[in-house]
DNA sequence: TTTT
DNA sequence: TTTT
């Protein structure tokens, strides 16, 4: 089937860089996404998305991306089921991201943070194996 | 900011056509999208995930849809934050359909069900006032 | 950067299969996708984009799909340049597939043409490495 | 059918606002879009796509927007036929843009050009009609 | 609670 | 040159 969701967020904090037991690198982001505005009257309304990201691409969100930076996520919508401590059957939501592109901080934060510098990385974590592919 | 997902899945269960207060149409669709075979040795596995569709769209739907339909869907996703029973703080993510396209019916029951006929309607909600745009 | 695209349309010839001189091989696909119906008065719209599939996925679709059947392709736009026969700098765009998925055949072909048989094939060129991912 | 299309990238120009003879604002801007790193040796490739403006969101880019500046596109990728001045059918590629965020400036142009400043503006041009939608 |  |  077929399953693509983009997002371009801010993150409400900073990611969460953990390991599997097999050493897998994977960090949570949590991206907060306005909608577009409805009308006047009403507040500003946001999604806020989780987003989970595996091996390489979690290290250097890890070690780019801070609380406020602004993202653009592709990648596909995952719902896992579990049970809570309760025995209640819970769903979560998570967009699990194949690509994350670093966008801009905001303005008072712009020289500040772990990020060394370059406000434009790009990163991904599909290895085309392209070697000889034209095009 | 952006909010953009695109699924291609079968329906779960029948859509349930309800109505607001102030008689606007909403539907509730599940669909179950596999995801792509990581290897063999795994389970298929697939996520079941909730769309919401509005007005004209969901009285569409409910029309002509039923359990194990294909069909692609594009909108925005969704997390709805609220308080169960127990006062507990809970999210529920669904995905807001913004267009429906209807993709064929499994091979069994491919002459029956509500589904009057038309294999491959396609249906939308978003009215483009375009009389008089040149594209 | 990011450049994402997804289509549903109907082939309007049969896959045309050829190999590069490394013996890679690359298939052309043309696809009709409407456009949505702006309104009544206004003949039919239709965009007819090509589509290039390479390696294993080309000669899967080469070997499954055929003139008018509907496929959702993934993937991204890429625009080629190049110099006609005169010099004259000309410019080619088409979607490079990342993943085809096979939906309907038009009815009175259900039971016709090339592909063998399965109706909802599914194909992808990516190889997801993920033997030990725990998602 | 569907045709989605997510593009980011940078503006090779300014936008060029015109009017259709019925008064209709339309931008076209062209963005470059540098594709994933497909290996070390190869020079860095990019595609420079056309993008298409309509009414409100073709004037808000116009006062907005300049070269360099990194822009996110939504929109559908549209072919459209025309015969050359000596009378061969050419086929020409464009994204209609439906929504356009505006992101970062290169960081040297940061407090110049025609934006006044807002660094994070969003446009659209869809309007939801959504008044009393409950979500 | 799940579809093919 | 176009599909349903």
């Amino acid at each position: 089937m077929l399953n693509k969701i983009i997002l371009i967020g801010r993150l409400t904090r900073d990611p969460e860089l953990r390991y599997t037991t097999n050493g897998i690198a994977v960090a949570k982001l949590n991206l907060a996404v306005d909608r577009p505005h409805i009308n006047r009257e009403r507040e500003k309304e946001t999604d806020f998305i989780d987003v989970v990201v595996w091996q390489k691409l979690a290290e250097t969100c890890a070690n780019n991306l801070g609380k406020g930076r602004l993202v653009a996520v592709d990648g596909r919508l995952q719902i896992r089921s579990y049970d809570d401590n309760q025995g209640v059957r819970r769903k979560a939501a998570e967009v699990v991201a194949e690509n994350i592109r670093f966008l801009d901080w905001p303005k008072d934060r712009e020289n500040q943070g772990s990020s060394s510098s370059t406000n434009s990385g790009f990163a991904s974590e599909i290895s085309f194996n392209g070697d000889d592919i034209p095009f």
